[in-house]
DNA sequence: ATTGACAGACTACGCCTGTAGTCCAACGGA
DNA sequence: TCCGTTGGACTACAGGCGTAGTCTGTCAAT
């Protein structure tokens, strides 16, 4: 279970991580939308999600096809971060944040989250 | 220059950017050691890389090629630090931190190195 | 019962990537 | 001067990925 998402899956993912279940309809309108994808499109990527067993199908009321995820978006994001944090910086966080802030200076509540998120691990100490 | 780098290609650039410059053979005497790659695999993509204008070769006392870096580590970090952060975040870092911390929790120098971070943005105010 | 449209399995296909081989020119040692 | 080794340009090739077409069955409306 190597958690191996591409990034047109990804796309995917992240519509059933933000609301699920959803039909093979519903995403394709969205995505048709959004991205330009063909309904064909949609499906191969529902299909290759399947068989890794990222989403899982089920039948709803009316025999619909309901498509929802098997792998919740926090475990994804806590793996892909691991990795690359890793291939990055080294496994360090700190050099990563300063590296981002550089790029693009952190607002007011970016860095009011991530002080309170410092105090929270002091106190768990 | 769109500062697209592969991982088999991102190798060899942390090994440049860490010294630099590297003739082909001491790039490769590391590589086969630590990866087990062919003389010719690092020659690929070393040329890959001069392609995309990534790195360069300058002649070097005795004729000897040298390769070096074109592109600086901070600045690809910052890019590459810059597309995850919204790919996988919405763009917001503290998440990241928050999803970080808890798949291995951040030792007390890490801790201490992300609020002298904060510390001196509030600094800078 | 018939038809039309969509779902999903399977197939297709070109480009990128990892990995390496071929070929030729240059250089260093015998 | 000749040979073996190396560097680099070019070529090769399989597997993954983005993108979509074909085929078949099913369900809804007629």
């Amino acid at each position: 279970m190597t958690l191996d998402i591409t990034d047109a899956e990804l796309v995917l993912m992240q519509l059933l991580w933000t609301e699920s279940p959803l039909t093979a309809r519903e995403l394709t309108e969205r995505l048709e939308k959004d991205k330009g994808w063909h309904r064909k499109t949609v499906n191969t990527l529902l299909s290759r999600l399947a068989r890794k067993n990222v989403i899982q199908r089920e039948k709803g009321p009316g025999g619909i096809s309901n498509w929802h995820p098997l792998v919740d978006r926090e475990t994804y994001r806590k793996t892909v971060t691991a990795s690359f944090v890793d291939e990055h910086f080294n496994g360090e966080i700190a050099p990563l944040v300063a590296s981002f802030a550089k790029g693009r200076s952190l607002d007011d509540s970016q860095v009011a989250e991530l002080q309170a998120l410092l105090d929270s691990m002091f106190e768990d100490d």
